[in-house]
DNA sequence: GGGCGATGACAAG
DNA sequence: TTGTCCTCGCCCA
């Protein structure tokens, strides 16, 4: 998915075009019509996001959340802000001004659409909001719901953590107390989200990349030291994922392997889908081991215990 | 056109 | 620990 970073900047972009306005929600793909109809015609409120699950705060205290999990994407239509705007009789004459198409989620992409205004859904669309000149479609999450306030509560109050909400100190406590109170292993436990909210598969195995740390050692073992900085590498990486759109966790790169790195994926990461590969620092080959579930990988030597 | 994997999280046993 | 759900793009034939 979509890590956090995503969903943030999903939050971003929806109180950018949504947020204050009349919104039509519908279910073109039918699995979400009941709660389509709770909340369409409403105006949206607020757009928020906690680690990976986003808050829609509709009038009348229904609040849609979405994960997207592994797989899930918003595509977002918006008609060119100027062409709206301009509405001269030359932009008219041209037809329907241009769209331009977001995703967000699995793979971001950003392109002009060659297609009328409002595009039909294609695909199995959940939900689909819409005002007159921004359509959002949701595709495949794995969770979308309408909730109470208190159902919404619930829900945030199992949450780790999220550096871009939890600034400062407290945020630094509540993690640092959250690792050192398990014994399970580190890798393990920066993809639990009752300890920190928004780490996935990616930012996991490249973080303990970054500080050298054997993934399988007891997060109760690392020091107070070790656990704040990994906090204050979380919460720059995120803040830059959001920046970008992009997770870079390589920075061993000068401005051009940077850029480079933007634009090709497998250029951004130390580790993560390198299995076999030489590791880029100490050139031994890096390793792909099942960690609950997930394909964690990391470097023998550079991340020996 | 079939199979598979993917940035996730549950519940059940 | 295993099974299940969600959808799509890519790989291979």
């Amino acid at each position: 998915m979509p890590e956090g970073h995503t969903v943030h900047r999903i939050a971003a972009l929806f109180r950018e075009v949504f947020v204050g306005n009349r919104v039509e929600a519908s279910s073109p793909q039918g699995r979400f019509r009941e709660g389509a109809e709770l909340i369409s015609g409403s105006i949206l409120e607020r757009a928020e996001a906690r680690g990976k699950q986003l808050f829609l705060h509709c009038e009348g205290e229904r609040i849609v959340r979405v994960h997207l999990g592994i797989y899930g994407a918003w595509d977002v239509v918006t008609l060119d802000g100027d062409s709206v705007r301009a509405g001269s009789p030359q932009t008219l004459s041209l037809g329907a001004p241009r769209a331009t198409r977001r995703r967000l989620g699995e793979r971001e992409t950003s392109f002009d659409a060659d297609e009328p205004f409002p595009p039909a859904p294609r695909g199995a669309v959940r939900l689909r909001l819409e005002t007159s000149d921004v359509v959002a479609d949701l595709r495949g999450p794995t969770a979308c719901e309408v909730h109470t306030p208190e159902e919404a509560a619930a829900v945030l109050a199992r949450l780790g953590p999220d550096p871009l909400l939890d600034t400062g100190i407290r945020g630094q406590r509540d993690f640092v107390r959250r690792v050192s109170s398990t014994a399970r292993p580190i890798g393990v436990v920066l993809m639990d989200q009752s300890v920190v909210s928004g780490i996935g598969n990616v930012y996991r195995a490249e973080i303990l990349f970054r500080h050298n740390l054997d993934p399988y050692r007891p997060a109760s073992s690392l020091t107070a030291e070790t656990a704040i900085e990994l906090w204050k590498d979380w919460s720059k990486l995120l803040a830059d994922g959001v920046k970008t759109g992009v997770m870079m966790t390589r920075n061993d790169l000068d401005a051009a392997g940077r850029k480079r790195a933007l634009r090709v994926a497998r250029e951004r990461y130390f580790v993560y889908k390198r299995e076999g590969l030489p590791c880029r620092v100490c050139g031994v080959t890096v390793q792909m081991d099942l960690m609950a579930t997930r394909k964690l990988y990391f470097c023998p030597q550079c991340q020996r215990s």
